[in-house]
DNA sequence: AACGCGGGGGG
DNA sequence: CCCCCAGCGTT
């Protein structure tokens, strides 16, 4: 892994922060785009923040991406290009957590301070047989003292990578291969025959359902209209086309009788169809949004309000927008 | 202390 | 269908 490769504060930041809550194999592509379009913290920091979500986007939990350029601004300019060098004062920077500042204060700087993510939970919670919740204020505090205590001092850096990775290649969630485990002689909950419920973590949310109703303007076939969504809840700062949300599933009349689309234009110079009828179920982890598109198409400008933009169809390509939408540009547009 | 926040991959 | 992922910020 590439990052494993240098001690840069700026490339092991950026690492650890596509990687949060965020598979290895995912990440690295990101990476890669990343530090290739932005060589120094300099780079994001000139950067705009659309430019920087757009090279994010897929990759979800886009407050990571704000909060990067953030901090990122913030340490060109008020700390002229310096990492702070503790974990200390590393967990000061915005987006910057626990786990994040001490995987940077130890990788960079040596300093001996555990690192306590999924990985470390799980070898941790097994090996001391440990059932602590690992998401409750106590477990937290709990694994991070028993983190603290076993720690080694010689190399930190060596240390921590190394105890998530065991974490990710032996002691996996599923099925770890247990016989050929080298701590299997000492290993607590492989004695007491507790390895498959640990570590034991409290009640996952209920999902809520959303329904999304997409307009897609189509002015003389070569303009559309967009926005920027902005405020609170999902994809905060990214673009999306007008939306109707509804509470149930709505018919085509519903829609073209809403007044976003009534007063846009007279319903006579018109036209609405539905892309598909079935509804493209795009799933979050707290919300699963059933989504139609409907198609506008028109020859004069609609009137809609100071949020929206109309921009050429050929451009779209250079919003940052969520998958759903992309995915739905991609098919439809084929640009 | 609880909740909101993405998207993908594996069993 | 479920869970998990090199978590963090807000309320």
């Amino acid at each position: 892994m590439p990052w494993r490769e240098t001690t840069d504060p700026y490339r092991i930041w950026l690492s650890e922060i596509i990687l949060q809550q965020t598979r290895v194999a995912q990440g690295l592509p990101y990476y890669l785009a990343f530090t290739e379009q932005y060589p120094t913290v300099f780079d994001l920091a000139n950067a705009e923040e659309e430019q920087v979500l757009k090279l994010w986007q897929g990759l979800g939990y886009y407050s990571r991406a704000r909060n990067l350029h953030t901090t990122a601004k913030y340490i060109a300019n008020d700390l002229h290009g310096v990492f702070p060098a503790s974990y200390k004062e590393l967990l000061k920077l915005k987006g910057v957590g626990d786990y994040t500042a001490s995987a940077i204060a130890s990788i960079c700087y040596d300093e001996v301070v555990p690192v306590v993510d999924g990985n470390v939970y799980r070898v941790l919670s097994r090996y001391f047989n440990i059932s602590t919740p690992i998401n409750s204020t106590e477990g937290i505090k709990e694994f991070k003292k028993v983190a603290i205590e076993v720690m080694e001092q010689e190399e930190p850096a060596t240390y921590n990578q190394a105890i998530m990775e065991f974490g990710a290649l032996q002691c996996k969630p599923q099925n770890p291969y247990c016989i050929v485990c080298p701590l299997n002689d000492s290993c607590e909950s492989l004695q007491k025959g507790t390895v498959t419920s640990l570590p034991v973590k409290l009640k996952k949310l209920k999902v809520k359902k959303r329904y999304f109703n997409y307009l897609i303007f189509l002015v003389d076939n070569k303009h559309t209209v967009i926005r920027q969504r902005i405020g609170k809840g999902i994809w905060q700062n990214l673009y999306e086309f007008p939306l109707i949300e509804s509470d149930n599933e709505v018919k085509l009349e519903y829609v073209e009788e809403h007044e976003i689309l009534k007063e846009s234009m007279s319903a006579s110079s018109r036209n609405v169809t539905v892309y598909e009828e079935e509804f493209k179920i795009h799933k979050l982890s707290h919300q699963h949004l059933y989504t139609r598109f409907y198609i506008i198409r028109t020859n004069k400008s609609p009137k809609l309000d100071d949020s929206c933009q109309m921009i050429p169809i050929d451009k779209i390509k250079e919003y940052p927008v969520p998958v759903l939408l992309g995915n739905f540009i991609d098919s439809f547009f084929k640009v």
